[in-house]
RNA sequence: GCCGGGAUAGGGUAGUGGUUAUCCUGAGGGACUGUGGAUCCCUCGAGCUGGGUUCGAAUCCCGGUCCCGGCCCCA
């Protein structure tokens, strides 16, 4: 009986591992060549690092455990939490902005299934210390740009958080998170239903997110003109969402209990990130974008459900990937101040690397090292021989005690493209036997010559 | 946590109650002593797991594990 590899894991056979480091790499590239730094955090954190960020239901989906010390410890479920905790401990003083990207994996106690697993890996960005619509556009178009680094197409949409907020400042704050929930699971007859029952049909809230692209621009200022003027005329105190509030968790079970709710809930009823119409901001956004050349799609029914996010939101989605099709999710938010540091805005987003596995199409395929050949009794010469020549190729040799023969059997169904042959006669006369296993052409060639010869077809990546 | 479909050598498979479990591929060894995946020979290697029914179970029934797809959820 094997032993087998628990639930919702993988195992990654040197071909898979080689085309997941060809796709990290192109997009590595990408982000160095835009300027992000690597960082990496510990695999595991204080369990309390993400009930802080997301409220204590968290934990019925990760896998945590109390070490020897009896701390509470947990293995990471994202990377954002690690990122803010590290950037208030080490980076504050640092200068703005800081832009930082991570590769990881996380870890999730979940049901299985097409794309999605228990250990599953992150490639994310985060560019903190700035809520200009800059910074927002680059980030978009970073993430934009590295799809397209590995040649997938994906359509990009994205909403803002202000006019929501805004909006919803007219309605108890239990009512806004329903109301949140139910947008974000676009829900929408019983959005509707309950809109009418709280008398907030006139918000126009359902019409603004059936609304796609420009026409959804133009619905959204149009409601930010009606909503000034509301303003003026009531008085209403918005800042009553406007202000930040560093509180902690919302322990208040009258909200946490309170139906329709459940699972978010909580995360949301943590604090209160600040609202503010600024829709001429998302709109300098928008037109950043297209200077970027980036194609989005404006939605405000993305709303990401998180109390943390307080500007412009985006969700990429890659359409052959079944019901787990969402690639990438980012925005702005504010998280500093739950970590203890000053609060600072951040924007950034998250890559399923293995979902962007599972469409990727590489086009290049991996070189089979070369084979040195040698009949046995010259044996510590074609180690020699093989050491000089690996500062130029991959290269292997036999380590079986196979005869000449036996080796080059060996090397063909190894797929060998390129034999190198080392036997007495070559030895002798200073030239090595180079051979081409495809056409079966050989020629004699110094180790020199060799080696600047294949070293062209053998780039090692 | 819920629903459906699965699980037979390393990979791919056949087999609806009957005794040595099918075939392909693979891996290792040998024949072959300085030139190819051929050929020949030998070897290795399997019914997920635990119960039950039965004279007898890979096959039928139940539990569990894992995989695939879909819900729930997705910080």
């Amino acid at each position: 009986m094997t032993i087998q590899r628990p639930r919702g894991t993988r195992d990654f056979l040197p071909d898979d591992t080689w085309r997941r480091g060809q796709v990290r790499k192109a997009m590595k590239d990408v982000l160095e060549r835009w300027g992000y730094q690597e960082i990496s955090t510990p695999t595991f954190e204080h369990l309390e690092l993400f009930t802080i960020k997301s409220g204590e239901s968290v934990t019925e989906e990760i896998y945590s455990f109390k070490d020897k010390g009896g701390r509470d410890i947990a293995l990471r479920p994202e990377l954002t939490a690690p990122v803010m905790r590290m950037y208030v401990s080490e980076l504050q003083n640092a200068p703005k902005p800081q832009r930082l990207y991570y590769y990881g994996s996380c870890f999730r106690y979940e049901r299985p299934q097409r794309g999605r697993f228990r250990e599953f890996w992150q490639l994310g960005a985060e560019l903190i210390g700035g809520n200009k619509p800059d910074s927002e556009a680059e980030v978009i178009a970073l993430a934009d740009g590295m799809l397209k680094s590995v040649g997938i197409k994906a359509d990009i949409h994205i909403g803002y958080l202000g006019l929501i907020r805004s909006m919803l400042s007219k309605v108890p704050q239990e009512q806004r998170i329903a109301i949140m929930r139910m947008i974000d699971k676009k829900e929408r007859e019983n959005l509707q239903a309950y809109l009418g029952d709280i008398g907030a049909d006139y918000l126009g809230l359902v019409e603004l997110i059936d609304l796609k692209g420009r026409f959804a621009l133009d619905k959204a200022l149009e409601l930010s003109r009606d909503l000034e003027k509301a303003t003026d005329a009531s008085k209403l105190p918005v800042e009553q969402a406007s202000t930040v509030s560093t509180t902690s968790l919302g322990n208040d079970p009258g909200i946490l209990d309170s139906p329709p709710l459940s699972g978010r809930a909580s995360a949301r009823t943590c604090r209160e990130v600040a609202a503010e119409y600024g829709l001429e901001k998302f709109q300098k956004m928008v037109d950043l974008l297209d200077a970027y050349g980036v194609d989005a799609t404006i939605d405000f029914e993305i709303v990401r459900g998180l109390e943390y996010y307080s500007g412009t939101v985006f969700e990429i989605y890659a359409s052959d990937l079944g019901s787990q099709k969402q690639i990438c999710g980012g925005g702005t938010y504010e998280l500093c101040s739950l970590f203890g540091g000053a609060e600072t805005s951040s924007t950034g987003f998250g890559l399923g690397f293995d979902r962007i596995m599972e469409i990727v199409e590489l086009e290049s395929k991996r070189k089979v090292p070369v084979v040195l050949v040698f009949t046995p009794d010259v044996k510590q010469e074609a180690i020699k021989v093989a050491k000089e020549l690996r500062n130029a190729v991959p290269l292997v040799l036999d380590v079986m005690g196979r005869g000449l023969g036996a080796q080059l059997k060996a090397a063909a169904g190894f797929g060998a493209e390129h034999v190198v042959i080392v036997g007495r006669n070559e030895l002798d006369s200073g030239k090595l036997t180079l051979r081409d296993m495809k056409s079966g052409e050989q020629e004699s060639l110094t180790l020199g010559e060799i080696a600047e010869k294949l070293a062209g077809k053998y780039q090692c990546t």
